[in-house]
DNA sequence: TTTTGTGAATTGCTTCACAGCA
DNA sequence: TGCTGTGAAGCAATTCACAAAA
């Protein structure tokens, strides 16, 4: 049992590049990576690695380092990723057809199962390449998510209709919301969410450009 | 003149929080505004704010608040999005392609103005919609660069091809890289490298639905 | 030896609270 | 009065450094 309060947010954002990183090092073959090791692959100090697992519970061995399959799945346990569990999508624009064809979901443990829009153009549409489903309005919403017990969904339509649809989400049964639109999405507590806006990571770089150099 | 230094990097990171919150205002006629509103609309403190700005300057005027068009130019100055700048982009799959008709960027103040692929099935592609260029082989990248005074690159390739591909550009002249494969990329300390992960963000959400809740 | 786990020290970030200006 | 800018205080996160385990 973990002390489970008091977790700083960054650590747990941390858990998540760990993963990928143990991923890497299992496909490597590797049985056992250090904290030093694991650190150095991501940048980070041997320290701040050691001690955000042990926010989690203690998974090393003293001598030996941590045994990469064990750490994997433990992580995995963490962030509820060791069973696949179904998302949806609602907004088929560009980027929505290219997240649902995007194939990095299915390995991280997510299942994008249904996608919703509000233009009846693309309703009925088989979605790009063989995939299982087809697009649905956001009526159908509340039902496919009882349906399949979705807890997560992505949010991939324009700003102005972002908060609305996000609403309509949370009314529908979703407890957590990637957001892709570039606004902030006002929700209760009891709801998660992230958002990803493409255009401000290109921002920090640009400001990273302005004052690291001459 | 601004301090110049010791600015903590999360207030770098609202700071693009700010501009695009500002701009919302603007487009609703709001000639002012106060910390506390511009805080309350980011769910950050009124503190929070000021300080985030006091670390580039004095932007504010007591009893007015911050006037809106004016802080919007002071923060887009900071960040180098004053005026446009163009980009390139390196992968044509689904994620690359959605990219490159993503809108979003050229409001921000980047142009997406090149898009490269090492398969030879897409190059030459006009690329989807009406877009003014077509797709070239890697190859190119350096001149194209140099002839477009580009500074900043999207990297949307698959993640075994990530890092090698990110070394083509650094070589090529590209100084900063928004990076969307899932690996961490190695650069020297004079290259700017932003990543986004879209599976990290599931589980950060995962995570949180985990421990919010029974 | 090697390497973890962890209290203690340190560094960094946020919030507080108020002087000063409009 | 309303609101900013900022030193000081408080809190959070990271790094240090070492006892214990293999």
């Amino acid at each position: 049992m973990p002390k489970s309060d008091n977790i700083p947010a960054p650590a747990v954002r941390r858990l998540s590049l760990y993963l990928r990183q143990l991923e890497a090092f299992h496909a490597a073959d590797h049985r056992t990576v250090s904290s030093r090791q694991l650190g150095e692959a991501l940048s980070l100090s041997d320290a701040q690695v050691r001690k955000d697992f042990a926010y989690f519970g203690q998974f090393g061995h003293p001598g030996i380092g941590y045994r990469v399959p064990e750490l994997i799945q433990r992580v995995r346990r963490i962030l509820g990723t060791d069973k696949q569990s179904n998302v949806l999508l609602v907004g088929m624009g560009n980027l929505g057809r290219a997240l649902v064809s995007f194939g990095g979901f299915a390995k991280r443990g997510f299942d994008v199962v249904a996608a919703f829009d509000r233009d009846p153009g693309v309703i009925g549409m088989k979605s790009p390449r063989p995939i299982a489903f087809s697009v649905q309005p956001l009526a159908d919403l509340p039902q496919v998510v009882k349906e399949k017990s979705i807890r997560l969904g992505i949010l991939a339509v324009p700003a102005p209709a972002a908060q609305a649809v996000a609403d309509t989400m949370i009314a529908g049964g979703v407890r957590g919301i990637l957001n892709f639109a570039p606004v902030t999405i006002q929700a209760g507590l009891e709801i998660a969410v992230a958002s990803v806006d493409l255009g401000v990571h290109l921002e920090q770089l640009s400001f990273q450009l302005g004052t690291t150099v001459s």
